[in-house]
DNA sequence: GCCAACGTTGGC
DNA sequence: GCCAACGTTGGC
């Protein structure tokens, strides 16, 4: 049974434009331990909220999982793990963290409740309530 | 094994 | 740019 999951990106560092245009990339550097057991659970089709921190504060696109957990390459204790992403589509409009935070559905949502985890996962309920919001 | 200090993240 | 929240590290 797939998935569902959330991630974080600072867009000047790297965007969902920067996905597309790379059509898959390589999610690293993720140096939380929460976060990097969720990484671990993440199987291949999985779908994946692509949310832009910083600028925007938004859920922009949804990403897939294309390769499962494997060693963070640029992390030199080899503690922790990355994936590869690829682009699947954007919604077609971005719901914010005010919208999310605003929408009583999603207040157990783990991206809500722990603000700084970078990969959360997001139940199937909580997974439609964006999409609808998103206008899909 | 506990706890204080420190660093980092991210919202405002 | 500031501050709060939280995870990690290191000393005891």
């Amino acid at each position: 049974m797939a998935s569902h999951w959330l991630v974080k990106s600072e867009p000047d560092t790297y965007s969902y434009a920067d996905l597309e245009r790379d059509g898959r990339t390589v999610w690293d550097g993720v140096r939380n331990f929460a976060a990097a057991s969720h990484l671990k659970s993440m199987k291949i089709g999985d779908q994946v909220f692509f949310y832009h921190s910083q600028e925007g504060k938004d859920v922009v696109a949804i990403a897939q999982v294309a390769r499962e957990a494997f060693p963070d390459a640029s992390d030199p204790t080899g503690k922790f793990v990355a994936v590869e992403l690829t682009p699947v589509r954007k919604l077609a409009k971005s719901v914010t963290l005010a919208d999310m935070k605003a929408n009583p559905a999603l207040a157990d949502m783990a991206m809500l409740r722990q603000g700084r985890l970078s990969v959360s996962p997001v139940s199937a309920a909580d997974w439609a309530t964006i999409l609808k919001m998103a206008g899909e």
